[in-house]
DNA sequence: ATCCCGTCGG
DNA sequence: CCGACGGGAT
């Protein structure tokens, strides 16, 4: 038995009684997935059922208020759905003599409407033969299929969609974009999903590889750090103090000047600045600041500030990292874009 | 505290 | 492409 045959034969025997299953009413369906986007079924229910009752049809919907549609919405978070369905709903009042359309062309039309959800829509109301791509599919495929391509990135949507859209052309669209969501949803979830009692486990490739609860793969959203550059030029008898950039941080192996690192921009922190300034220059030391920069990294924004040194002593660390070289000698070193343009802009040359 | 999740707008 | 948008489950 095929793949789908199964995941069918297993929903018609595990599927949950819902209100919005046997409607091929557009308006209902529709009403069901918005307030499901990004909303648990059982949370849901008790909104669909009062929006429903309010407003049995998509007209009753567009000609309620902005106010009573939130009032109604209330606790369901994510607000712009409602705020969207009563603008879409006054353009097929209004604009579609409220008929509400089926065809996925014109459902990815509307305002709220993306492509999950016009391909639920379509197949739902209509028996378009557009495969749903929603939390629940990505993540049964990916573990049957043995996809490890991650869920968010462009390569991973586009092969996602071509292996759905492969595997509902022989189905009936309706019954299997059903049936394999609420096989996410129920049997194979997110956390701990019941293998054992799964009916495709023999052909699973996270069961038998044992990667199901690594997959599906989804790219760390990479929030990006912001760090304080402050930089010192100690240039002294044609000599400039450089430092070689370690391990474990940017610009591995290049070459800047002696850096303090601080949690703030440094007026806003004097405290912790003038603390590591003593201790690298001495108590004596004067500052003079210097031109400021933004740096942008794939996962840094980094603040460089550089200063001016006068009457300082070295205890920069004094590891092998940190050398006096002559002006020519650093030109010839691998520096950070940061850096040159600093030498550039400053005319720092012999 | 962290994860989950569709669409929009910048 | 990426952050904003909410609430619930774990």
């Amino acid at each position: 038995m095929s793949f789908q045959t199964e995941i069918v034969k297993w929903y018609l025997i595990n599927k949950r009684a819902l209100p919005w299953r046997d409607t091929t009413d557009a308006y209902v369906i529709w009403l069901s997935e918005i307030i499901l986007q990004q909303t648990r079924v059982e949370q849901g229910l008790p909104y669909f059922n009062n929006f429903l009752q309010s407003y049995p049809t998509v007209t009753d919907f567009a000609n309620a208020t902005e106010t009573q549609i939130l009032k109604l919405w209330q606790g369901l978070g994510y607000y712009s759905r409602g705020r969207n369905m009563l603008f879409t709903a006054r353009q097929i009042r209004d604009s579609h003599a409220g008929i509400f359309p089926r065809k996925y062309d014109d459902l990815i039309q509307l305002k709220g409407v993306g492509e999950y959800t016009a391909a639920a829509i379509s197949s739902f109301s209509a028996n378009e033969s557009k495969a749903v791509l929603d939390g629940n599919v990505f993540r049964v495929l990916s573990r049957y299929f043995g996809i490890e391509t991650a869920i968010n990135s462009t390569e991973g949507k586009k092969q996602f969609n071509e292996l759905a859209q492969a595997l509902i052309e022989d189905q009936q669209p309706s019954l299997y974009n059903q049936a394999i969501m609420e096989f996410g949803a129920l049997q194979c979830k997110p956390k701990s999903p019941d293998c054992g009692n799964c009916p495709v486990q023999s052909g699973c490739y996270a069961k038998t590889n044992d990667r199901v609860s690594l997959l599906p793969l989804k790219l760390k959203k990479l929030k990006k750090r912001t760090r304080y550059f402050n930089y010192f030029v100690c240039f002294d008898g044609g000599q400039l103090l450089v430092n070689k950039r370690t391990a474990g941080d940017v610009w591995q192996e290049l070459y800047d000047f002696p850096l303090i690192e601080t949690e703030n921009p440094y007026l806003e922190d004097q405290e912790q600045f003038l603390t590591k300034l003593k201790t690298n220059f001495g108590e004596a030391c004067i500052i003079a600041p210097l031109a400021k920069q933004k740096h942008l990294l794939t996962h840094q924004t980094i603040y460089v500030q550089f200063f001016a040194l006068d009457n300082y002593i070295i205890n920069f660390n004094m590891n092998a990292e940190i050398k006096w070289v002559s002006l020519a000698a650093f030109e010839e070193l691998p520096q950070p874009k940061v850096i040159t343009n600093f030498m550039i802009s400053n005319s720092i040359k012999q």
